[in-house]
RNA sequence: UGGGGCGUCGCCAAGUGGUAAGGCACCGGGUUUUGGUUCCGGCAUUCGCAGGUUCGAAUCCUGCCGCCCCAACCA
């Protein structure tokens, strides 16, 4: 891993806070509640918080985000770390407890009150939630917003001592009962439980939220960046709010990231509990869950799930993705580390003809010729021994390799040998194959001119050790599960199957907690707690199979064709309104489409008084319209998006002039989008802005020749290509002219000149 | 009839006015004592839709459409 991360909305932050010094170091942290098991989810939040701190040379903090002693659970503690540490992770002294903080939160929050800017509400919770008012309703002041500051504080040294029963009132900041944003709209900081807490016993009768403890624990622990899921963009506002109004030096900034989905896949709280709670699993660390336990039994390395988060990428879009990544970055990772045995999961006898070699000692590597490893073990080999069923066939299927009648194949390590003969029971099943030895193969190598068909393997009948595998398939069979039915509906009944397998004799002695590869097979893990000398293996991955693809392809084409699957529609096309027609505009509006302006910029200007003041300004010292209006319209409005636009110097009669200069051919429009946005940025006249910054424009021929020449010089195998067809090469010289004339080429005359050139 | 976000290939995802990266999947072909691995090649004239600005738009402007989140004394 040598390469550097791919960049990401949050490491570009980072290195902006870096180089301007906003921030000298990284500070993240990873701040699990302590009342459920970890997850591949929250890997992705592990591995971007640590991960992070890790690429910038800071630290990650661990931090327990433990405000609820209702639910919360001290085991679940041990277990969060645990996960942590087994995916590569390590926060050195920073193991933190959000109740570590409990102190200085209470006093904080009797600051705000002192403020004015909290209050202690006795009203009920239905009260709370019905004054709350509707995403499209104001809320209403409960009759304790107005409270004197002594009452509340009063009221809430009372709830902090337990004086008050559960439920009896809280601590409310005081904020925007009118906010759009829900959160505003005086949040709840403390409510009473008189639980007591796995850490802090009985001292405490109230538990902050969320809300106030979060960000508050950010600030005490010095976090630089504060990363979280996209669930909580609406909490940012009021995540600065409170840091805004406490005495924090450097406030901690909050970034939200799309948080990890799985298809085929439920990760929701709700949904592991269940599971695990009705026995449809065997328990949190079930190898068919994605939890970290469960992963880390099936026998997930670590790197392949750090591997895999990567490759998913950090983005803010929500998404999810396919289970095949995370199986790709195990094979990749379990590639070079699992040395390779065989076994046979459903044998075939086969049966040397006339073999008088006794038992013979093969040499087999524990690697094939493409993993730079040592290591071999002996396999035995006594003229009986299995293949896998399905690497027979009496009559083979187009495209199938395997052994058949009239077919020659190798043993792998061993012999190449021939069919010659096979038996079948009274239904027809095939109960034994009959082969014969070609001579001088030994090894399994071929002498020239035998066509082998392909390489099984096998083991030998006499020497197979049992071995109890448990094959593990996606837990649901549907990629979306819940969404149509009951999530318990959608379980797949096939994910897990148990069979004991015939392995080679080394295959009994591997260590619990060992991966091995079972050729042609998959990559398996030795469960950690079996039995050593009597191995159970869990199929971590399967091999990548294109023949089983195949067969499988087809099938399913012959199945649809079959059931003749009427092809999914859309639907009737949605239909999209076009802008406002004529008809459609105000009166405004339509005057101004009279002077030459489109619809779209008509209504904008219509709608805006003092940009249309502008534009009557600007159309008074030099009248083109619509020219006038695009530059208003297109340029200037963005810049009023964030701001009044009173704020920005620019001047009506500015705007005018630089028309009239782009229309006398002073200057191109290039040009002047650059003197505009110096407009935009100090005001002044375009024409004086020109001469300053020496904006002339190079408009002669002459003038521009020589850089079309030297950037065609210097890009020969582009030009090649545009020459070729890649027409599009075009805006890439021209943006190199530009860009070495600083902006000042017209345009139009590059891409004549580039034109004639390439022709 | 609110507010906050997000729409780039089948699935992820870069890109922020100048050649639409990359990975997975998929399709060809080479190597191969694993139908594995690996290697080569192919795979978006187009970025939710429609207009506009520009020599040039995925990127800027306008309108529209779709999806997600917010009315726990959960986090």
């Amino acid at each position: 891993m040598t390469e550097s991360p791919p960049s990401n909305f949050i490491r570009t932050i980072i290195e902006e806070d870096l180089a301007s010094g906003r921030h000298q170091q990284v500070v993240t942290r990873f701040p699990p509640e302590p009342n459920g098991h970890l997850h591949i989810g929250h890997a992705k939040a592990i591995c971007i918080n640590f991960g992070l701190a890790e690429d910038f040379g800071g630290r990650c903090h661990l931090r327990m985000d433990d405000t609820n002693p209702d639910r919360e659970e001290e085991a679940y503690v041990h277990a969060i770390e645990r996960d942590i540490r087994w995916l590569g992770f390590d926060w050195g002294e920073h193991r933190h407890n959000a109740s570590d903080y409990f102190d200085q939160l209470y006093a904080w929050a009797q600051h705000l009150v002192r403020e004015g800017l909290a209050y202690v509400d006795e009203s009920s919770i239905e009260e709370i939630r019905a004054h709350r008012g509707t995403v499209e309703t104001s809320a209403t002041p409960t009759p304790f917003r107005d409270r004197p500051v002594e009452a509340s504080l009063e009221r809430l040294e009372q709830m902090r001592r337990g004086e008050h029963p559960d439920g009896a009132m809280v601590l409310r900041a005081r904020i925007d009962l009118a906010s759009p944003n829900m959160q505003m709209r005086d949040p709840i900081m403390y409510r009473i439980r008189n639980t007591p807490h796995h850490r802090t016993g009985d001292a405490w009768h109230i538990y902050p939220m969320y809300d106030w403890a979060h960000g508050q624990s950010d600030a005490i622990e010095g976090v630089t960046h504060s990363l979280c899921s996209l669930e909580f963009e609406n909490n940012r506002e009021l995540y600065d709010w409170y840091l805004s109004h406490l005495p924090v030096d450097n406030p901690p900034h909050q970034y939200e990231f799309a948080k990890l989905n799985l298809t085929y896949t439920l990760m929701g709280k709700r949904h592991l509990r269940a599971m695990v709670e009705e026995g449809l699993v065997s328990g949190w660390d079930d190898p068919r869950l994605p939890t970290l336990s469960g992963l880390r039994r099936r026998g997930v390395p670590p790197e392949a799930i750090r591997a895999f988060i990567e490759g998913v990428g950090v983005a803010k879009a929500n998404s999810t993705v396919d289970p095949v990544l995370l199986e790709n970055a195990i094979r990749d990772e379990l590639n070079h580390r699992a040395p390779r045995l065989m076994a046979v999961l459903d044998p075939l006898e086969v049966v040397v003809e006339g073999w008088e070699g006794g038992t013979d000692l093969l040499d087999a590597s524990h690697w094939p010729h493409d993993v730079p490893r040592e290591g071999s073990r002996q396999v035995p080999f006594s003229g009986r021994l299995f293949i896998e069923a399905s690497d027979f066939e009496i009559k083979p299927p187009k495209g199938f390799k395997r052994l058949a009648p009239g077919r020659t194949v190798r043993l792998r390590y061993a012999y190449v040998v021939t069919y010659s003969g096979h038996e079948v029971d009274d239904g027809g099943r095939v109960i034994r194959v009959r082969v014969r030895l070609e001579p001088g193969t030994r090894g399994g190598t071929a002498p020239e001119g035998l066509k082998v068909w392909s390489t099984l393997h096998w083991v030998d009948a006499d020497r197979a050790a049992p071995i109890e595998i448990r094959l593990y398939d996606r837990l649901f069979s549907v990629p979306a599960p819940g969404t149509e039915r009951d999530f318990r509906e959608d379980l797949n009944p096939d994910s897990l199957s148990v069979v004991i397998a015939r392995g080679e004799p080394s295959l009994a002695r591997i260590e619990p907690g060992q991966h091995v590869q079972l050729e042609r097979t998959g990559y398996f893990y030795a469960e950690p707690d079996s039995a050593p000398g009597a191995p159970v293996l869990n199929r971590v991955v399967s091999l990548k199979d294109t023949w089983a693809k195949r067969t499988a392809a087809t099938a399913a084409t012959a199945a649809t064709a079959a059931t003749a699957a009427p092809a999914r529609s859309g639907g009737p096309p949605a239909q999209t309104p076009q802008q406002p027609t004529r008809a459609a505009l105000s009166a405004g509006a339509s005057a101004l489409v009279e002077r030459g302006l489109s619809a779209s910029e008509a209504s904008t200007l219509d709608g805006d008084p003092s940009l249309m003041r502008l534009f009557d300004e600007a159309v008074a010292v030099y009248d083109n319209p619509k020219g006038i209006a695009s530059w208003i319209v297109t340029e200037l409005a963005r810049e009023a998006k964030g701001r009044a636009l009173e704020s920005i110097p620019i001047e009506g009669r500015s705007i005018g002039a630089l028309a009239a200069l782009i229309d006398e051919g002073a200057i191109t429009h290039a040009i002047g989008k650059t003197v505009f946005q110096e407009m935009i940025a100090g005001g002044g006249d375009p024409r004086a802005i020109v001469e300053a910054q020496g904006l002339r424009p190079i408009d002669t021929e002459q003038a521009l020749q020589p850089t079309v020449d030297q950037v065609l010089a210097e890009f020969e195998t582009r030009v090649a290509a545009y020459r070729g067809g890649r027409t599009g090469l075009l805006g890439f010289f021209i943006g190199q002219v530009m860009q070495r004339t600083g902006g000042r080429a017209d345009p139009q005359l590059v891409r004549e000149l580039l034109q004639r050139s390439l022709a």
